[in-house]
DNA sequence: GTCTATACGCGGATAGAC
DNA sequence: GTCTATCCGCGTATAGAC
């Protein structure tokens, strides 16, 4: 795999579509046409859209890794780092966070999609497991990221936790 | 509107496959076949697609004033009764539950449904709001709530936190 | 009311030119 | 590598019989 470039700028494309309008309704068409190439040029990078599925969920898998580690190393610690990146990004639009949205809603139909959801929900949960030591107040923390996830897939956002971060840290603690 | 026995098959099977293989791949064919009728049968009582949608939506949101209403009168009370249903209900599978799965996995597509989830979420939030007093505890409570519902819709279960709903409520509450 | 038959459009995928 | 042209299957919706 050298530095398909091209690749890249049709995954974007699709990842872009399917957190906008949702999956399914994406088709190669709009895709190609977002990505400024032909449905012929887009089919010769993808096989199929099975194999363009696939290409967004291995990115989608790595971005999420790097994430992952990126919170570990973080000063303010991985409760904080999930909760802020789950409330905030939802404005900025990191790539790994639309990668992370159009994976979540590609999930209400793709099983493959839904398995690697999964992972990295388990990944975050274990790492804070880590982090936190209490399995309860790990559950919490993930449980709440989590919600906020779906808040922002229907268009609610969540800026009353958001402005709270610490507080909800702390009562999440064992007391 | 009578007593359209035959509109209420049609739109269990129809919330049934959203559910079980996601929005979009489900074809009127299918829903007809799993309702017991033919395609032209199920076209007679919806006239199309669209309309099948705007059913769905209508009842999905009467079944969720009806069970925010049975929360307001339990006697456990508006947060444990949200948090334990959200984390029982997968398994039991009520009509409000399938109703409210579906409402999201179709709010990944539709715009309608989206709106309708958002509706939903807001009255929890206000019914806990009311019964908890601190907009923060709320707020939290139904953070960890959608939380297990993201968790649901992709496969994951949170058992963990259905085992100490009690603790949950008590840690979310202002110390 | 419910069915069958059919028209129609669209999306995925292939073939082959450039 | 990327495009155009084309085929094929499927899903929605309509028409009309029963």
């Amino acid at each position: 795999m050298p530095r398909p470039s091209q690749r890249d700028r049709i995954l974007d494309a699709y990842t872009e579509l399917v957190v906008t309008s949702g999956p399914e309704t994406v088709t190669l068409e709009a895709v190609a046409t977002a990505a400024g190439v032909s449905k012929g040029g887009l089919l010769y990078h993808f096989g199929s859209r099975e194999a363009l599925l696939e290409g967004l969920l291995e990115r989608a898998r790595g971005l999420n890794d790097d994430d992952l580690a990126a919170a570990r190393a973080a000063p303010e610690g991985v409760a904080a780092y999930y909760l802020r990146t789950s409330v905030d990004e939802p404005v900025a639009g990191s790539p790994v966070y639309r990668a992370t949205v159009a994976l979540i809603k590609l999930a209400t139909t793709e099983p493959r999609a839904a398995e690697a959801t999964r992972r990295c929900l388990a990944g975050w949960r274990a790492a804070l497991t880590e982090e936190l030591g209490d399995p309860l107040s790990a559950d919490l923390v993930a449980a709440v990221g989590d919600g906020i996830y779906l808040r922002a897939i229907v268009g609610d956002s969540s800026e009353g936790l958001g402005a709270a971060i610490d507080e909800v840290i702390r009562r999440t603690s064992p007391r």
